[in-house]
DNA sequence: AGAGCCATGTAACCGGTTACATGATTAG
DNA sequence: CTAATCATGTAACCGGTTACATGGCTCT
């Protein structure tokens, strides 16, 4: 079983949908941290019925194209359980742009500037749209008096990551920009 | 030129040295975000040749195998300025950990905590040594006048990301202890 | 008239990992 | 005696991206 799998069960979990839908869920950086494309995403699926973890309906529609609807299965959820609580190693980190912050001694500052300010908006555009996500997930979870067996609750953990996440980047962008700054006025 | 051919422009900018000596800096998440196995870096560094970005001493040796010392050259020199100020894409995040907690609500609390702890501890022993390493480059940099043309520089630079980023990690890992603890006391 | 959404697939490519291959020296 | 270090390479595999392929409906 490979992890884009897991991925997919854990988001059929929820509710069951198509692979249109899930290929939309993973289109960018919304709710967690994973993305596919529908490309991968298909014969994935495929293979996740071959193994028995999920079934298909095909529903026929006349205005739009026909339909095929994934559910998991109970041994689907059997194995989605097992998984959750396995150990995992630790993603690999390779980032392009803390690459260029170790070459930047041999750049001019005035144009290198003009890069982490770049970065530093896109991490706080994020960020806010993370933030206003929470809210209302936090609202919903509320309404089912914050259980941890609640899917908002996995959901909100995510998230929490995700605002974390970007917190620390915008700042270090900020700070290289500081950075650069009192290079040039120097 | 791939990326990987960037980072060995970017070391070799610093300092010659042979595949092997590149091989044991990207072993680990040592310095900044990148890592490479010896299979990659060798053809790499071949290809680096070929474009003429890099130049070749064969250094023989008697009690050792014999070394191949890379030099980066004007050219390389070039074209690695160049791509420092050049845009990049913002690098997607793919965290199996994150994923297990967005599944988390499928599993019980008190096995899921070890999972958690686990990484807390990685992430924490992960931070003192980047915090020890920031000490030090700090003085090397400070006998230099911290200069932002400086190769020390860079160094600073990519190490403030990653104490940035594994005091982030930590500080979720622990706030998902938390959660997890007042679940199980509920 | 053209762009964009719905909906599902396949195929070529590419970067990175794992494993295969060799062989001398040194430390436990 | 075994494991680790030095030193360089190749080959198979695998996950993910890009591009190819089709086709009707809706909105501007």
């Amino acid at each position: 079983m490979t992890t884009l799998g897991h991925v997919l069960l854990g988001l059929l979990a929820r509710a069951p949908a198509s692979g249109y839908d899930l290929a939309q869920k993973l289109k960018g950086p919304v709710d967690f941290f994973w993305q596919a494309r529908h490309s991968q995403i298909y014969p994935e699926l495929a293979r996740l019925e071959q193994d028995g973890y999920v079934v298909v309906q095909h529903v026929p529609q006349t205005e739009r194209p026909d339909k095929k609807i994934y559910r998991i299965t109970d041994a689907g959820t059997t194995v989605l359980k097992a998984w959750v609580i396995a150990p995992v190693e630790v993603p690999v980190v390779r980032d392009e742009l803390v690459l260029k912050a170790y070459c930047l001694w041999l750049a001019h500052p005035a144009a290198a500037i003009e890069l982490f300010r770049a970065h530093a908006h896109h991490h706080t555009e994020l960020l806010a749209r993370y933030q206003r996500n929470q809210g209302w997930l936090l609202e919903q979870w509320a309404t089912e008096g914050r259980r941890i067996d609640s899917p908002w609750f996995g959901s909100i953990a995510s998230i929490q990551r995700g605002i974390g996440y970007e917190q620390e980047y915008a700042a270090w962008c900020r700070w290289m920009i500081e950075q650069l700054e009192q290079a040039i006025s120097d």
